[in-house]
DNA sequence: TAATATACTGTATATACATTCAGTATAATT
DNA sequence: AATTATACTGAATGTATATACAGTATATTA
């Protein structure tokens, strides 16, 4: 965005609260009258200026047809997307984010810690589909039917937890082409990273 | 709020269409061009009766000087939820709102206009669950295999749109639970609310 | 039965508005 | 020294726009 004047930024202002406070834009005369102009020709040299520089639309031919461009909402601490790669822990290495999604952290009930972008169709009957983004909460707590993001040795899934006894969990798919997994604890290891407790589709 | 009739809920939305896509409230004529008047009256009818009812203001001789009396995605990024009643439009009118969801309006990539509670399970397959909610734009640029939300008569509908041809419009669920709707826009009144660009699920 | 609200078409018109042209003047570039 | 951008006044003009008026028609309310 290139430099603005003063003038320039007095008739920007003045758009944004003439918008503010009726809704809709301002004529030339609107502008004139609030900034003390006495010619609309002042007015039109001002916008055709912040036209050109990009801060405004100016529609041919239309009555108050100004239209502000907003400028790219400053980026705040989101919460970062990790793509689920078929090998490997979800890890918050920067390298491994995406992006980052700027939400609130209560977005979902309590808090969660990041998205996780999902492959696959394994939980397509649980609504969960290719590229979805779940909000995994890291967290040990986990109950029968709940959602996890597990690891096995060193692959990562999402799937529903079933305990079957103390040392057999059943890592299920939602999806009948896709079969149960059977993990005897004391054979391999199963790391839970945590549970999704939302989900976020971009179409 | 007062009651409101489908036709002046059409002109309300167009308002708010217009002002989304140009920034800018509409003309009469533009209107009219939008949902096929011919006389810029028609327009005007509605627009007195929007503004009788307190839905809209209008500033007298002043060119585009229509108002919306209830922005609630303005307020603060937060997006109203609207549950999806059998019966009826999903109006932006305050009663309908459960409540607001704060997110950045760029969430979903392009702007949104309201999160929709989906009720049933005809989009299962397309990864719709009961009481998700989609983020629903407000928009008539409806192209096959989007997902939008419909009404058909008085009942309001999420379904994959697609058109036979000039007259004939198939709703498709995403389940085969349910059957195809069939509609003969010659016979049977149809209007797109807008459409689905996106999904959250809260757990 | 009369009155009112809805839902339109169609014509007409005063004016609100964008936009161009003609100037004046100052400061910053090239 | 010439050009360009900024910063205005003032007048003129075509048209974009609001809005009234005259109809037609149906449904609802008092």
């Amino acid at each position: 965005m290139k430099e603005i004047t003063i003038q320039q930024n007095k008739v920007l202002d003045c758009i944004q609260e003439y918008i503010n406070k009726t809704g809709f834009p301002p004529t030339r005369a609107n502008i004139c009258k609030e900034l003390g102009f006495k010619s609309p020709n002042s007015a039109e040299t001002h916008l055709r200026a912040l036209e050109k520089k990009g801060f405004i639309n100016i529609e041919s031919g239309t009555s108050r047809g100004i239209s502000l461009v907003n400028p790219v909402e400053i980026e705040e601490n989101g919460f970062p997307i990790i793509g689920l790669v078929a090998a490997g822990s979800p890890t918050l290495a920067s390298e491994n984010i995406e992006k980052t999604v700027n939400c609130p952290p209560t977005f979902f009930g309590s808090g969660f810690d990041y998205f996780l972008r999902v492959k696959g169709l394994s939980m397509k009957d649980a609504g969960i589909m290719e590229d979805d983004l779940i909000a995994v909460k890291k967290t040990q707590d986990i109950r029968n039917g709940d959602i996890v993001v597990a690891r096995i040795e060193d692959e990562v899934t999402v799937k529903y937890f079933e305990r079957k006894s103390p040392s057999i969990i059943h890592l299920q798919p939602a999806n009948n082409d896709f079969s149960d997994i059977e993990i005897n604890l004391e054979e391999t290891e199963l790391y839970i990273e945590g549970k999704s407790i939302g989900l976020i589709r971009e179409n």
